[in-house]
DNA sequence: GATGGGGCGGCAAGCGCATTCCATCCAGCG
DNA sequence: CGCTGGATGGAATGCGCTTGCCGCCCCATC
């Protein structure tokens, strides 16, 4: 990529490179009308575009954003990269995109990919993992993280601190709640943007409590996937709240394949549910298990609300036209994403995540 | 974002900055063995991140690669971003991600953005506009192009060439076809990754009259929107090979809210051609037209395949769980990402893309 | 044992730009 | 009329790294 250069501006307007940079790219100094013009003039004609990586160099300053998510054809993640780009731009910046599969190893290495362009800032999205396996990886997640801030980055995670080694506890059964967590600061001191989860999934089994719903069971992803620990145990809270038995958890995969596969385990408890006449109430943790769910159980002849009732958790855009209308707890993610990069590039802390609950046709009160 | 630089670790090492260089950032000339240990050790322990905007203005290639979409939030584009990120990750580039909502301006933006990056090559997805009042715009993305690819950019166009104001014809009713059109070199001499867009929505249309139908209307985008003209020409070409008559155009946004506009309006038709014993068939121009059809239909109590039929375009994965079963026709998104960044990276001219007619539930022949 | 060549570090020159410091010029003031 | 101070353009330096070139040393060769 040869291009022309700034001193070839200066040379074609007969002024040094000096006056040409003042003149040309922001600087307090600005030369006089009639040598800007000039300038300018020159620099029109030659079709001048200043190389961004030259003046990343000299400003120390390189105007880049790095996002991290775990899979940009996932709605969940396509709608915060679509905030976080909006944002971006409207701040000027550049969007750096690195996708990992939820992998630690991977997150570590878009970090030290995005620390070595020396993005101004990382807004790192997914849900992280106490997993065992996964202690290595969050490990050097954590010591990568650690020295990307070092060297003056701002990291902003969605969700959920970077899992320490102490921390690797919070996701387990008998954890500090979502506000304990929260107000201790990361170790890494990375920006976190909160998401409710742990509330809002409460507030969703209230919800169907009050609908009348007593038989429930939830669909999980893996577990030490720190979303779906969380909303389970939100979800828990809300049962017990209501003096309601603690739901079953089935665990598969965090996606719409884990769904449908936990769908096809589920039926014979949907079945038995309706031979006692109710209906079991799902609870599937985020929307794309509670679509595969719904899928299992059409093939089996089953319909909700009529066979069952089911609820999911994000409200991603695909639920709009998804058949029955699917109750949720509706995240604001393009908002989040939006906030996030602008926390992570303000330095400022993010407000946390605003979601509620919202019912639709899929947890209906029985027709007949 | 100040770091640990090279220079230190080389003096940490014993060494010269070169040397350091040398063993590593991969050099042809690699120094002894012994002395190799001692500089990797010096950067492991300092935490060494080479400084990529260092790098590439040494080197004058930033391994950078540039995506552009109209919207990273809908399942096209971040399909085909999956691929693109895909195949980037595996040939250790980054990527430079940016929206522009489809407008030839924000387009050209972008390009400036990347040219400044010094990004090594552009992909540019999302289909062209014929329209009177994009004409600058095209006009200024073209120049745009036409600089980048003079200061040794590579651009990869997906699915159309680049506006030419001599090509602005070519979308128009009465133009040359798709291969004419291929064979012609773009003027900005960019690589195009062609997508048959007319052979294919002839396929859909020749399937669709085989299965019987022979009422059809479709539901397209705005004139002048290319990828929306084209798949009408095609579908049309289709019917007439058929000797069946052209079909209704409805044009609306191309999206599903332009979808929902468009099967509102189409109540009509589709009750008259019931009253007279026929399914009316409707093509929507893409599926995400196609679902705002079917949620239109659904709420004036009209459902597919029992009182119309409908098709869609793209195959988007959201599909996987719509009801009815959406006839479309399949586009490999991911793998035209993947293509596409390979032969932008590597200059050489990418495959087509290979689309096929999947018939699915939503053109069933009546069930009664 | 002298000579040529190959291998290997180091030196230094940039890559394109921002910015500090300096020289210059002119206006204004005493 | 001489001096000072502010404004303005230019020269020089450095951001962190790569790489062509030079010089050194050691070994093989005659």
């Amino acid at each position: 990529m040869a291009a022309v250069t700034l001193s070839e501006v200066a040379r074609e307007a007969g002024v040094s490179p000096a006056t040409a940079s003042r003149v040309l790219n922001g600087s307090t100094r600005v030369p006089g009308a009639e040598i800007a013009e000039k300038v300018k003039a020159a620099a029109v004609s030659l079709g001048y575009i200043p190389n961004a990586q030259a003046q990343a160099l000299a400003r120390s300053s390189t105007g880049l954003l790095g996002l991290i998510v775990h899979d940009i054809a996932d709605p969940y993640f396509s709608s915060i990269a679509r905030g976080v780009q909006s944002a971006a731009r409207e701040l000027g910046k550049t969007l750096l995109l690195s996708c990992t599969e939820g992998t630690p190893d991977e997150e570590r290495l878009a970090v030290e990919a995005f620390t070595s362009r020396r993005a101004d800032a990382i807004v790192l999205a997914g849900s992280r993992s106490t997993n065992d396996s996964d202690i290595p990886g969050n490990a050097s997640l954590l010591r990568e993280a650690d020295r990307y801030l070092a060297n003056g980055g701002h990291l902003l995670l969605v969700g959920h601190p970077l899992i320490s080694a102490r921390r690797a506890e919070a996701g387990r059964p008998n954890a500090a709640p979502d506000s304990a967590r929260a107000a201790r600061p990361d170790p890494a001191n990375a920006l976190v943007l909160a998401i409710p989860n742990e509330s809002l999934s409460r507030d969703l089994a209230l919800a169907l409590a009050d609908r009348g719903f007593s038989r429930f069971a939830i669909v999980a992803g893996p577990e030490g996937l720190l979303t779906s620990d969380i909303r389970v145990k939100g979800f828990q809270h809300g049962l017990e709240d209501r003096g309601l038995p603690a739901a079953e958890v089935r665990r598969s995969a965090f996606n719409r394949d884990g769904g449908f596969e936990a769908g096809h385990a589920l039926e014979e408890a949907v079945r038995s549910a309706a031979a006692e006449g109710s209906r079991l109430c799902l609870f599937a943790v985020n929307d794309r298990m509670a679509m595969g769910v719904v899928a299992a159980m059409r093939r089996r002849g089953l319909e909700a609300p009529a066979d069952y009732a089911i609820a999911g958790f994000d409200d991603i855009n695909t639920l709009e036209d998804f058949v029955p209308g699917l109750t949720t707890v509706r995240l604001p993610l393009e908002e989040i994403g939006r906030s996030a990069a602008v926390a992570a590039l303000t330095g400022e802390d993010p407000p946390p995540a605003q979601g509620e609950v919202v019912l639709r046709e899929s947890t209906a009160k029985a027709k007949h």
